[in-house]
DNA sequence: GTAGGGTTAG
């Protein structure tokens, strides 16, 4: 904040010496220039610089080289990425500074591949690079996730003896954490001490919890203040707190938002909108508003976490009055807030609510629908049994739907019993781009496991591999479960198992789920209090209508919170009403 | 004059 102050305050004072100069009579210099044009990047001011450009024009400075690079980064970094590149593509000479700033540009404004494709023409054009450049190139790397790119960035920092540079092993360790390529991660940081330091402790921390490799990520927050010697930042916590949400686990997130107050970092809006988003994914609403309430100024992001957290607990209604709340404080809403808005409406069957929300975002705030919002419209109608009128929208839709929006539709096809035949053969033509999309990886497809916390520990188990000590008495409960339930009414549903096997063994494969296994051995293990069953891949049909008939018969109340949403099963019925 | 890490979704 002081430091934002004085930096204004010193950029005003340049404005001011500059126009002295100017009533002066002196003709500025193309440094003094470069100084009054950077100012402008500061206070975000490009129409300024735009005066300034046409002043230097007018004096023949526009072709110095400071006075160019300047330019290029005013434009760049204020957003006009046309402008930057029509005034940068004009330079009679261009340096690695100027490079960079059209390199910075366009990874800022989104556009990596142009970035890339700038860093491979400077090279072409045989600039030298220099640490910036390289930074910058690595930085455009990380976010494609391009590691082939990035490996031969990363020949030319070795080749030119850059890796001892701080930001440029930093932007190492980043961009194969991003790359999910660890292995490469830890070599950098091991092989560079000197580049040891709180960025590339984040970018490690962040690559695993990114891999869904949590214990690892806490091993390196160990180490970072033991043996590191390296105070955690907001940036630490961000990344950690992000991974008690995805794991749902509640104790080392009140830890970790203990430290956080501790290292004063709950102002900070990252941090906050990710602490909302672990309470509410761990079941806790109540700390999730409080933790929000407490944000003084929310970002677009930290309103949308909070009718995030409403819409996996099944609370549509309150999702839809925190938007009202959030257009009431004017925040502008972003494409993510009407995906969890629709998301919401589909969870809670709240179809027309749903499809006016469609409709308005367009209409009110002008924002063109994407794939996702269209997605969201199929699930609406899909979970609602409307199959006829998800097919129409399909078929009216203005592109193919994405991954997600196939899968909605068939699997709300399979639950309402819609067969191949009635689902007509052209649409499985187009599901074998799921496929595709799959192995793209841009979809995860995962091994199916459950956790349950007993006490102080974790206890996984997956529907296959999984061994634990009381593994017998778990099968025996099991047991027993199957043939109570089956009393009460339960038949298994063997629809749903894509495997090519005989019936019998398909009731097994069910009947052992991971969250089946895991409820059981909550049983055993845990009596008289509820149960609460995490799982990483959405609760199949049979589990949960098998898990209904568990909460009637053992008169227990189950919670099971799947990738998507909370489950609360009691006395045989499940809050989310079989949406 | 230019450079390095984090948040919300299906």
């Amino acid at each position: 904040m002081v430091t934002g102050f004085s930096q204004n305050l010193r950029f005003s004072e340049s404005f001011k010496a500059f126009s002295q100069m100017r009533i002066a009579g002196e003709s500025p210099t193309q440094f003094a220039f470069a100084s009054v044009i950077r100012a402008c990047v500061v206070l975000g001011s490009v129409e300024i610089g735009r005066q300034l450009h046409s002043l230097a024009l007018k004096l023949g400075l526009a072709c110095e080289l400071f006075v160019g690079s300047n330019l290029a980064d005013m434009y760049s970094k204020c957003g006009f990425m046309v402008e930057a590149c029509k005034f940068f593509e004009e330079m009679p000479s261009k340096d690695a500074v100027s490079w960079t700033s059209m390199i910075d540009g366009y990874a800022k404004s989104g556009d990596f591949e142009a970035a890339l494709l700038s860093y491979q023409r400077m090279i072409n054009d045989g600039i030298g690079v220099d640490k910036y450049v390289v930074s910058s190139a690595l930085s455009a790397c990380s976010a494609l996730k391009a590691c082939q790119f990035g490996k031969c960035v990363h020949s030319t920092v070795v080749k030119l003896g850059l890796e001892v540079e701080v930001a440029v092993g930093n932007a190492l360790v980043d961009m194969y954490s991003k790359s999910g390529d660890m292995e490469s991660a830890l070599n950098v940081f091991h092989v560079h001490p000197e580049c040891r330091n709180i960025v590339s402790y984040s970018s490690l921390i962040n690559g695993y919890v990114e891999m869904d490799e949590i214990e690892k990520a806490f091993s390196v927050f160990v180490d970072l203040q033991r043996g590191g010697g390296v105070e955690p930042n907001q940036f630490t916590f961000s990344s950690l707190v992000k991974a008690c949400a995805n794991q749902a686990a509640l104790e080392q997130g009140i830890q970790l938002h203990a430290q956080v107050i501790k290292f004063n970092f709950d102002r900070d809006n990252f941090v906050s909108s990710v602490l909302v988003d672990m309470y509410g994914k761990c079941g806790l609403l109540d700390h999730s508003i409080q933790v929000f309430d407490e944000i003084a100024n929310p970002t677009e992001v930290a309103w949308n976490s909070l009718p995030s957290v409403f819409a996996v607990n099944g609370l549509g209604n309150d999702a839809l009055k925190t938007f009202s709340r959030m257009v009431r404080a004017g925040v502008k809403p972003n494409a993510i807030t009407f995906i969890i808005l629709l998301t919401g409406c589909s969870h809670s069957g709240s179809v027309e609510e749903g499809l006016t929300y469609f409709y308005f975002m367009e209409k009110t705030y002008g924002m063109v629908p994407r794939a996702g919002h269209y997605s969201c419209v199929i699930d609406l109608l899909g979970r609602a049994g409307r199959l006829e009128e998800a097919e129409e929208f399909i078929n009216s839709m203005p592109m193919q739907p994405n991954a997600f929006g196939w899968c909605f539709f068939l699997g709300a096809c399979t639950i309402r019993g819609d067969k191949e035949g009635q689902t007509g053969s052209r649409k499985w033509e187009d599901f074998r781009g799921v496929r595709k999309i799959m192995r793209d990886g841009s979809m995860k497809k995962l091994p199916g496991y459950s956790w349950v916390d007993i006490g102080n520990k974790t206890h996984t188990f997956g529907a296959k591999d999984w061994s634990h000590p009381q593994k017998k008495k778990i099968y025996e409960k099991l047991d027993s479960l199957l043939d109570q339930i089956k009393k009460a009414g339960y038949v298994p549903n063997t629809d749903l198992v894509l495997h090519d096997m005989d019936d019998n063994s398909k009731v097994e494969l069910l009947h052992h789920h991971s969250e089946r296994i895991a409820i059981a051995f909550a049983l055993v293990s845990m009596p008289g209090k509820p149960i609460i069953v995490k799982k990483n891949i959405r609760v199949c049909l049979d589990c949960h209508s098998a898990i209904k008939y568990i909460s009637l018969v053992v008169g227990r109340k189950i919670i099971v919170r799947d990738n998507t949403r909370f489950h609360h099963f009691a006395d045989g019925l499940c809050s989310c009403g079989d949406y």
